[in-house]
DNA sequence: TTCCAGGGCGGAACCGGTTCCATGAAGTCG
DNA sequence: CGACTTCATGGAACCGGTTCCGCCCTGGAA
């Protein structure tokens, strides 16, 4: 008892007597004093809980006005059992697409009443440390995962730690997830072209988020193989190209697909960001968008409707607010239906794609001094892996990726 | 103490008694117990402080892992009086130049091991909102404010709290805040166009993040005159547009421009966003750039590169950074030095700007049928005013904007 | 051998809410 | 008019760490 009192005085004279006043932290106990309650009521106020008369709650809420007091989020939360936080993890969130998604999430999460703690994940080992400190007790109440896939042992501890993940752009099994369908938006934005006359359509691709990345370049790189294979068009993967997620990057492969001998009349790259290198690359080297060559994107961020690209639209930022909705059910224990949802995607054709020339594409391609290296670099799968290393990751099981997560 | 025991027992049956299994939440007294120590060294296992003997650590360490212990946030956080947690106040998280500084933030706090609560606001009554939770305690232990001034109001909530806030991006007297100087910008951007020969000079604004944003238009557009008249240039007040954020109004702006009878041939656009809408506006116009119009932007995007871009280079990434760090000292008492701090901007000359044609801007402005206009939007800060609303805001307190303030 | 300093450590008090139990008062029913 | 709810309320226990006090033990000085 005695030590008791000496340390209140400590206290009171080491962390508020530094400033003369004891004002520093107004707590429920002192509000319940100067309305003459108990510390239950006021906390009975707080909450909005019934059963409290009105003139009582009048009261306390008149002396929490004057002593200007706000409850600590802390305190609450610990005794609550749930910070009222969800964390979100995202792999290089400056990108148009990714950060769309994020304010999607933050906006619906704000509404419930969530904060929203931001990992940002650059690398395999970021990813891993911020994946493993989310199974702490009283971290967060739930997990939205943006565009990037979770190592099995992760999603083993969060079902043990019992934390909710929903996933966004990601699949995993068992786990809500809201994606969209990559592998018809690649087929999508190929049959776009197809039908637009085209017969050698290029392909410009990221590396996959360098190795933390969700599979979407692949899929996407699926569908397109998927719709040439429907048009019986010979796939040619002297037109593949990838490199890392940025315009200036894919303005140097562009212009590597646009200096061939046998070049393409058609180039779908898979992101607008990436679509826009290509533009770029295009008016370079005096290459006529669309005349000489239709360029199709994906995602419509805002510059494509100015820069009139052809895109395939994906709603990104509700596809956030989907995952955060979700995630807020689960919180509340209600039932989240269906697992695995997926939204709509389309193509919107605008200015950048058009039919080829007469001339080219097809018929140029079939005689004339392309011919040779088209024999060259030709159709059959056996050709395919030797046309350059940096498209055999789509076409393999990525081991340039692989070895990337690996050497973290 | 009967009454307790039920309560445990009860406790037991239907939190954890549900599963079956008893392990859900293991917490420091069960540490301890397994063990054979007491909570305090346990604690002081947790927190690497002196004063325990290497076997007792080791022994701790072993049953901490064995029985997969997390220890608390929350609890850490309350009696620690800390959250270990900074919010991030932040308008438009999805633009670039935004989410750049955001980003760079993050991931300064993130390595000093703060969680990131990020606020997006998009509206004043959002603002205000966010603004007063913060200074609710156990909140955030600090808080950066990006690109949005803070109501005077707000920041003596703040003082009142003793909650540690630093700004990027934006002033306020007596707190740390690193800034570049807009004006500063603006008047680079201009001197360049100036310096290549260029006299008609447009100007393409946005509305000050509609309400509730900084005042880097302003600025910017200060920047702008105090270049012109150093120059003995006079001000055109139909040279100058302002519109919302985004590249497709800015495009619609320049067409503006480009459509009167004595054209600017040059524009500068107080955002590579908008410098792109006005560059799509050139192409749509079939204006050469920069042989009939040169461009200059600002912030000096990822796209900005691509394009050929002339643009005033900001450090955006480093300005989140910066204001990062300096919170995280504010944290540890230690000195914030200088209070504000500048960072450097500088012009990166690209393609998208040059010397005016021939017979093009002075020559033709000073004599010809534009003289006429000249005389009537002269350069008196009576006439300034009549010329066209749209700009009025910039000179005047932008009634506009309160407006939409008031509004929301 | 005695005394003292100081390191190692256990455990109570505490951070500030929430929740449950007990209590008393007011209201209802027979 | 008494027994039985029902409602409003005070307050203790609790959430799970941190910190400080004080005890014990060891080693060095006297």
């Amino acid at each position: 008892m005695k030590s008791c009192r000496a340390r209140e005085e400590g206290a009171a004279v080491g962390r508020r007597g530094v400033t003369g006043i004891a004002s520093r932290g107004v707590n429920i106990t002192q509000v319940a004093r100067a309305a003459g309650v108990g510390t239950g009521t006021v906390s009975r106020v707080l909450n909005d809980s019934a059963n409290v008369r009105p003139t009582t709650r009048a009261r306390v809420l008149e002396v929490i006005e004057r002593l200007d007091y706000h409850p600590s989020r802390l305190a609450s939360g610990l005794s609550r059992g749930s910070p009222r936080t969800v964390a979100i993890v995202v792999p290089f969130m400056t990108r148009p697409s990714v950060v769309e998604r994020l304010a999607g999430a933050i906006s619906v999460l704000d509404e419930h009443g969530y904060d929203t703690v931001v990992l940002n994940v650059e690398t395999a080992e970021q990813r891993d440390r911020h994946l493993k400190s989310l199974t702490a007790r009283h971290r967060a109440d739930g997990v939205v995962v943006l565009s990037i896939p979770i190592p099995a042992t992760f999603l083993a501890a969060f079902r043990k730690a019992r934390i909710p993940v929903v996933l966004v752009d990601t699949e995993a099994p068992g786990l809500p997830r809201t994606i969209a369908d990559d592998a018809r938006g690649g087929r999508l934005a190929t049959e776009h072209l197809i039908a637009l006359g085209h017969r050698r359509i290029g392909f410009v691709g990221d590396l996959g988020f360098e190795g933390i990345g969700n599979h979407s370049t692949r899929q996407r790189f699926s569908g397109y193989r998927a719709a040439l294979q429907a048009a019986r068009i010979p796939y040619d993967g002297a037109l593949v190209r990838q490199g890392s997620h940025s315009a200036a990057t894919s303005s140097l492969l562009a212009e590597e697909l646009l200096g061939l001998a046998d070049p393409p009349t058609a180039i779908f790259a898979i992101s607008d960001t990436q679509a826009i290198g290509v533009l770029a690359a295009a008016d370079r080297m005096g290459v006529e968008v669309p005349g000489d060559l239709s360029v199709v994107g994906y995602d419509d961020v805002e510059a494509a409707a100015l820069l009139g690209l052809t895109t395939v639209r994906q709603p990104l930022k509700e596809s956030g607010a989907r995952g955060a909705e979700r995630l807020c059910l689960l919180l509340r224990h209600e039932r989240v239906r269906p697992l695995r949802e997926e939204l709509p995607l389309e193509i919107v054709a605008r200015t950048s794609s058009a039919p080829p020339a007469a001339g080219a594409g097809t018929v140029r391609a079939a005689g004339g001094g392309s011919a040779g290296r088209q024999n060259a670099f030709g159709t059959s799968g056996d050709h395919e892996r030797r046309v350059r290393g940096e498209h055999r990751q789509l076409l393999s099981e990525q081991p340039e990726l692989h070895r990337l997560a690996a050497e973290r």
